[in-house]
RNA sequence: GCCCCGGUAGCUCAGUCGGAAAGAGCGGCCGCCUCCUAAGCGGCAGGUCGGAGGUUCAAAUCCUCUCCGGGGCGCCA
């Protein structure tokens, strides 16, 4: 509807150039949703941004633009308002058959061509394995999942990605944290457990699996493994995975691969069943054993990019943008968690990506500089990434912040917040938000007073028309011309908006504008449902209600299934 | 010190590629179930759009400065 009639104004300002009027056709055509109704459906403000350039009052060009706009189903009038605004009256037949549309549509109303099949790579969560999802990772597979569920709609082609951190330091704590529980819950009594490895009641259970699985084949002396350890903290740690490792020797991969599988699995099935699914899970480990991670520092180097200092060898990122220059490989030897990350951005724009896309936490944001400049150093166009962060999620109960902390054990995770306010409620309250928006998230109030949730308001709407439906099923064709009620026109307009809602929501990255747009579709039609009866309506007035709820029904479903919320039929 | 995000109604937030008289929910107050689910609806009250300049026919929206809050700045991952 709104492309529609973008495309006549922009003929009749084409009629105008011809006819020497104008200089030439304008760049951009701006219209939008008229916000009060004697506005008429859609306003252009057009002739204002035209006439300076045409020399010619606002009104006056605007009166030249009306002469020339052409004949359509979808326009019944156009006026001149104000300054110089076009208003433009969509007639009430179109919106009549828009219903038809959207019933025949189905579950592909709202549906679009505006991403042109372009391929998008969208990679988001990408938590580090070392211990369950925590609420802050819930947001990220909400909103990830979302912006692409409403990519797909808007006609790109999206695929998923989840990046295993499954190399590293905090990896070889992991496993360190849970041989050392194997070890206490095989009896050893004088093992002090490090205050910086992972504290989690989890890390028990990767050890009771592991004993499970193997028995004793990875029970060792702990009293030697604690003698004359480093003070400091950090340092002890990394002597203590030094000590694992010699005493296990070739059975250490057995025992990290244990726990870097068992939690991979546990986030997948967190994921799963909160309705994210990914369709590749890319593991950091593949790009050392593929080797490209030799191969996208040998890019860099042959592009000038690398040099060395202090016997590390550097990605000269100021280059492209970045505020310092960057370490890949450390003088001691062995490349740094960048590198990994260069080499996985390399393997990405190597596999076709037209748009990569990367959803990060906000905690990450100096990354994305660091990142965009070595895809640039790689000759890769630096417009082809795109970062999104997701603000922080703080969490309260009542009034008091709860700190939270992976490595102190001490955090609330995505489970337990499912557990407690829902899958639905927890998807919908995470994308009500720009991504950019920190959020308060209260639980005793989420808890105890969980029907203020939006979510339901949303939900009880598609619910409401289905349980009429389960007394009276709507008819094929009713005569809509018999909806007259300014409540129907209304809902009728809403509806119309839908398809513009998805296009901008994928444009921008921006689900929340889908679930402001629901609210407002289920006010419409809570208002529409307790002013007018339905089924004791004259008959064929009653078809023609019960074929616009139907599409009402069908939208909040489309809009709710873009979120990752379920659409019930009773509530 | 530098970088990112935010500051709009009592609270939580939309609106920010400039457009016509600032929007919603919650909370508050007043009403509505002999009738399709009251998890609902109708009405009322509530605003210097953090502040100051600037650009413009037009600024919550763009520019500059400034104040306040949150986060980030490793040869950690």
């Amino acid at each position: 509807m709104k492309h529609h009639l973008t495309e006549l104004l922009a003929q009749a300002a084409e009629a105008l150039r011809r006819r020497g009027a104008l200089a030439e056709a304008p760049k951009q055509i701006h219209i939008e949703r008229a916000r009060k109704r004697e506005h008429g459906d859609f306003a252009s403000n057009l002739a204002l941004t035209l006439a300076k350039a045409a020399g010619c009052a606002p009104r006056k060009l605007a009166e030249e633009l009306l002469a020339e706009l052409p004949q359509s189903k979808w326009l019944e009038r156009a006026e001149i308002a104000g300054p110089g605004f076009i208003n433009l009256f969509v007639p009430r037949a179109a919106y009549c058959e828009l219903i038809d549309d959207i019933r025949r549509a189905g579950e592909k109303y709202g549906r679009g061509n505006s991403g042109g099949g372009q391929k998008v790579l969208v990679e988001f969560v990408s938590a580090n394995p070392t211990g369950p999802l925590h609420v802050g990772h819930g947001r990220g597979a909400a909103y990830g999942d979302a912006v692409a569920r409403i990519l797909r709609a808007a006609g790109y082609d999206a695929a998923t990605e989840y990046y295993i951190n499954d190399a590293g330091r905090q990896m070889d704590i992991l496993a360190l944290s849970v041989w050392l529980r194997y070890l206490e819950q095989g009896g050893a009594s004088d093992l002090q457990f490090p205050e910086n490895a992972y504290q989690g009641e989890y890390v028990r259970d990767l050890a009771g699996a592991l004993r499970d699985a193997h028995t004793d084949a990875f029970e060792k002396n702990a009293g030697e493994l604690f003698a004359d350890l480093p003070e400091e903290n950090e340092a002890r740690v990394d002597e203590l995975i030094s000590r694992c490792k010699t005493s296990l020797g070739e059975s250490y991969r057995a025992l990290f691969d244990h726990a870097c599988e068992a939690m991979v699995e546990d986030i997948r099935d967190d994921l799963g069943e909160f309705g994210v699914h990914f369709d590749n899970w890319f593991s950091e480990r593949s790009l050392l054993d593929g080797g490209d991670i030799e191969k996208s520092l040998e890019e860099l180097r042959a592009r000038g990019h690398i040099y060395e200092k202090d016997g590390a060898q550097w990605f000269a990122a100021s280059a492209f943008g970045d505020e310092k220059d960057r370490v890949v490989r450390r003088a001691g030897g062995g490349h740094t968690y960048f590198a990994s990350d260069i080499a996985y951005h390399f393997n990405k724009n190597r596999r076709g990506f037209e748009r990569i896309l990367d959803i990060f936490g906000a905690d990450h944001h100096g990354y994305a500089k660091r990142i965009g400049a070595s895809c640039e150093a790689l000759g890769y166009p630096a417009e082809r990434l795109q970062v999104r962060l997701v603000q922080f999620v703080a969490l309260y109960r009542g009034r008091v912040k709860v700190q939270m902390s992976t490595r102190g054990g001490n955090f609330v995770a995505l489970r337990e917040l499912r557990g407690e306010v829902g899958n639905d409620a927890a998807r919908f309250f995470y994308v009500s938000r720009t991504n950019d928006q920190h959020i308060d998230f209260d639980l005793d109030l989420a808890k105890t007073q969980s029907s203020d949730n939006p979510v339901y308001y949303v939900q009880y709407a598609h619910a409401r028309i289905c349980s009429v439906f389960r007394q009276e099923k709507p008819a094929d064709s009713p005569d809509y011309q018999l909806l007259t009620e300014p409540k129907e026109f209304a809902l009728m307009q809403n509806l119309s908006r839908y398809p513009e809602i998805v296009e901008q929501a994928a444009a921008t990255f921006a689900p929340h504008l889908v679930a402001h747009y629901l609210r407002e579709l289920a006010a419409n039609f809570h208002a529409y449902y307790n002013a007018h009866p339905f089924l004791s309506s004259a008959p064929q007035l009653r078809d023609a209600r019960l074929g616009l709820i139907d599409a009402a029904r069908q939208t909040l479903a489309n809009g709710l299934g873009l979120l990752g919320v379920g659409a019930p039929e009773r509530m």
